[in-house]
DNA sequence: ATGTCGGCCTGTCGCCGACAA
DNA sequence: TTGTCGGCGACAGGCCGACAT
């Protein structure tokens, strides 16, 4: 008998700019579970070091030449005023391009001054779960070689493919799916076999090796209301970026993080940042509710907590324990009283196969037993009172240097 | 009969960092003859503008927001400290890493406080041409087919090419090529056909791929002493940099730009760019003496000159003629007396094949009829005297703001 | 239910000289 | 001298059910 063939005339969608739901949630399941990006309208701190941190890890290289002194607050206030989901061309790397306003009043302790969650601000911001049917599959062996194509899993492909075309010999249909970036891939869905199984042949190893997959990368399909697939994709390993295309020294963009949110701060206008969740260590943009409610714990020497990671092998986040052993400003210098990253601290666990940061900001990490912080005492320390939320948020902003 | 075939077995070389004079002719062949780099002692000035536009045209995308603006001089005379000749890891393209030292002392008029040529200043930095061996060859639709490999002009296969093995049956031998990142191709050189010709077999059609070369690229061999060869590889048409990647925003790259120089003149310290002659619409570091002897004559309005083109077709440069219409400063609020670009020209020729820039710096064109400046009349115009070596090179720098 | 494999067809790659410009 | 082409052999891509887990 004869075989079909098909061809994959993927194109770029004409509607680019129409992101709907269905993108956003494909956008948060390729980006993984302990991504967490906030929305338009949130409260936020934004912290530059963290900023910094993630420039380093791109560049690939650590800058440790002298930057000027910029007096930039540690956190700085922000609201955001506009995200974009996207993803990296070449890659396939999920990033946000986050543009942010700088809260230009200082608040004090009073309640009402305090910028209340009702204004937009939102702890917990994953999208609500639509009723839009999804699934992911780890790609096997098998789904990466060249030999054949992809298994679907009998369930997810009754759930979330389009009804198969019975007249057909062995039952099949075209399937087109978008990815992130609005480019329509076509594949072959058929059931064959002996016994029968859901499989996608053509098409499916030119997408393996356009998104360069390989076995251990987790596929996700969305299907929306009427019909139409999205397709994405998370990798077991992220590629390191040894791509970073020189345009300017990574102490020119030093300088630019700084300088732009200086002048945004001093100007009160809003200035932009592109947060690379697989870049960057940790998160340097954390909601404004969720560091208030870190803020009231006591993290002192010897507290006990557990931090989410991202599974390596099992591809779903896992809890580790550890215990406080330090608490000190990483530049006490350039950043004082700065809050970032700064609880040493151990881990339980033997760290062999994750390698686990040293050092973690308060607000990453939830502790086991709850303590309470004594504020009456706290304002009697001498040390930086890294979460007091009366201190004024910009304290020597505008100094000639 | 049977048919050997080979492998292609590249890989990186372990002595990176020693580059020789041949890598940087290479360099040199690859980046084409219109390009000029500074060396290391050299003094040149810096074109902040210029730099700007790079990172605009890299960008893709005009960044028309407000900057600030940072009293920095429109051109700063440096000190070239270090220069790293390198090339783009995924096009190949070439850029130079260039670290400046800013000149802190600004002079006067007399000649003895003006830096003198023999420091290093030197005005033609071609390197030497050493006497060794090299071609190109425009690519042709055979060539960079995958029905065939490439065919080798029989003069330079004698010339550049080591010697073959005549006790083959067919005479061949294998060819082991480095490129710009040290990496190693081989090609299987042969020579065969009815009548005989030399040609690359094996291998050449991986390098195409990787290489991405399409008919009219320009492919460069060059050979040195111990029977060494180096390829490389100059595009008819440079690939529009749609991958720029999202590290920071476009416009805190110009404030990043902006910063590091103001902070290197501020401190004495110095400051490191990247140069890339084929995104930069012209280049921002202008040797001193290039710039003091095109500063000697006058070009006002009406002015004739010439101007150096890439060749579009034959890839060889050629130079269009102009009239110079109109002197005015692009910016007068942030870069007073400014003369990058300040030049309106009207050029002759039907500019349909080419879109030739309607500003140009005046140290860029050659004048036809060259009128030298009168000196004593330029210091009573009121508009910014352009090419006055007298004034101060840098009129305010610090200032509070 | 689905991962892997042998079988096998087929399209493309790429080496060859013929031929012509 | 060298660009293009027809010829053709080799090989990898990829669709199929068998079989095992």
């Amino acid at each position: 008998f004869k075989r079909s063939r098909c061809l994959n005339d993927g194109f770029h969608s004409n509607n680019q700019g129409e992101k709907d739901d269905l993108y956003t949630e494909l956008w948060h399941a390729c980006a993984g579970p302990l991504v967490n990006v906030p929305r338009a309208g949130d409260k936020v701190f934004y912290f530059p070091q963290g900023h910094m941190e993630q420039v380093e890890a791109y560049a690939n290289k650590e800058v440790t030449v002298e930057m000027p002194i910029y007096n930039l607050p540690s956190k700085i206030l922000c609201k955001v005023v506009y995200v974009q989901l996207k993803a990296e061309a070449y890659t396939d790397e999920v990033f946000a391009q986050i543009t942010l306003l700088p809260e230009v009043k200082s608040f004090g302790s009073s309640p009402q001054d305090r910028p209340s969650p009702e204004d937009g601000t939102s702890l917990y911001p994953s999208p609500q779960k639509s009723n839009a049917c999804s699934f992911s599959k780890r790609l096997t062996p098998s789904d990466t070689s060249t030999h054949g194509g992809f298994s679907v899993p009998k369930r997810h492909a009754d759930e979330c493919f389009p009804s198969l075309d019975m007249s057909q010999k062995p039952p099949a249909k075209e399937l087109v799916a978008k990815d992130l970036h609005g480019f329509e891939w076509r594949f072959r869905h058929i059931y064959r076999g002996q016994p029968k199984r859901h499989l996608l042949t053509c098409g499916w190893s030119t997408f393996v090796s356009a998104k360069k997959l390989v076995a251990g990368d987790l596929c996700i399909f969305f299907r929306g209301e009427n019909e139409e697939l999205y397709v994405g994709v998370r990798r077991a390993t992220q590629p390191q970026n040894n791509t970073s295309t020189s345009v300017i020294s990574g102490h020119s963009m030093q300088h630019g993080i700084l300088a732009s949110a200086f002048h945004a701060i001093s100007t009160g206008t809003m200035f932009t940042v592109y947060y690379r969740p697989w870049t960057s260590p940790a998160a340097f943009i954390i909601h404004y509710d969720l560091y208030m409610k870190s803020a009231e714990n006591d993290y002192s020497v010897g507290t006990r907590f557990r931090m989410q990671f991202e599974g390596g092998e099992e591809q779903r986040s896992s809890r580790f324990a550890g215990t406080v052993v330090g608490i000190e400003n990483i530049d006490c210098i350039r950043w004082p009283g700065s809050e970032w990253r700064c609880l040493k601290v151990k881990w339980d666990a033997p760290s062999g196969t994750h390698v686990r940061r040293e050092r973690v900001s308060p607000w990453s990490i939830e502790s086991i037993e709850v303590k309470k912080k004594n504020t009456s005492i706290l304002h009697h320390q001498k040390k930086p009172r890294p979460s007091d939320p009366s201190a004024p948020v910009f304290p020597d902003l505008i100094r000639d240097g």
